[in-house]
DNA sequence: CGTGTAAGGAATTCTGACACG
DNA sequence: CGTGTAAGGAATTCTGACACG
């Protein structure tokens, strides 16, 4: 109920080029933090990269922490950690709503 | 609050080749219906057509009226129709509210 | 009317590499 | 390490038109 109200957000569409223009990064940046497996982007058939809107925003963080003099593997340690504080939560939740449920 | 919980339904960020996959209909058909005034894409600095997840919705729901056999400028008055009636509602949604509000 | 197709040009994207530091 | 750039090829998209019906 609060985990994609929009399966938008999480479907792969854009090229490079439309990521660019929403992000302001240059496609080399966006490749390069992709190498660095902060990113994943699918494919195209015929190889061209597509892009989600979660992926925007995902850049649009990974700029600002680059923009902190913060290097690649430690933003990728960050990332980590954080969906790691979101699973913890969600299985919190989801035991929350299951002691709820038995009660009712 | 129940009109775009998803800015990014209406975000123009897809190609053709994207919509031609997501609904399955040929450019030339996408492209068509955009003569015929039933949706509306954006165009890139240079030109290349745009799509938001909201038109590529348009477009299914036109596919299935011209299988039925309904032309062009009929599906466009039906879709005016439509919106009509979604403006209708929008705004009795939105006297309800105010009423509510003052009794408040 | 709705749609396919061939045509030619312009713009996009891709990869691997060299460069600087 | 993070990023720019030139290089060449491959795939995409665009428009206007002819075709069928």
């Amino acid at each position: 109920m609060s985990d994609d109200k929009t399966s938008y957000k999480h479907k792969k569409v854009m090229s490079i080029g439309i990521v660019r223009e929403l992000t302001g990064l240059s496609e080399r940046k966006i490749r390069y933090y992709e190498e660095r497996k902060l990113i994943f982007p699918e494919r195209t058939d015929r190889g061209t990269r597509k892009y989600s809107f979660s992926d925007v925003e995902t850049l649009m963080e990974i700029a600002n922490r680059i923009e902190d003099g913060v290097q690649t593997f430690e933003i990728k340690k960050e990332m980590k950690r954080k969906q790691q504080r979101e699973e913890r939560n969600k299985m919190i939740r989801g035991q929350i709503n299951a002691q709820f449920n038995i009660r009712k």
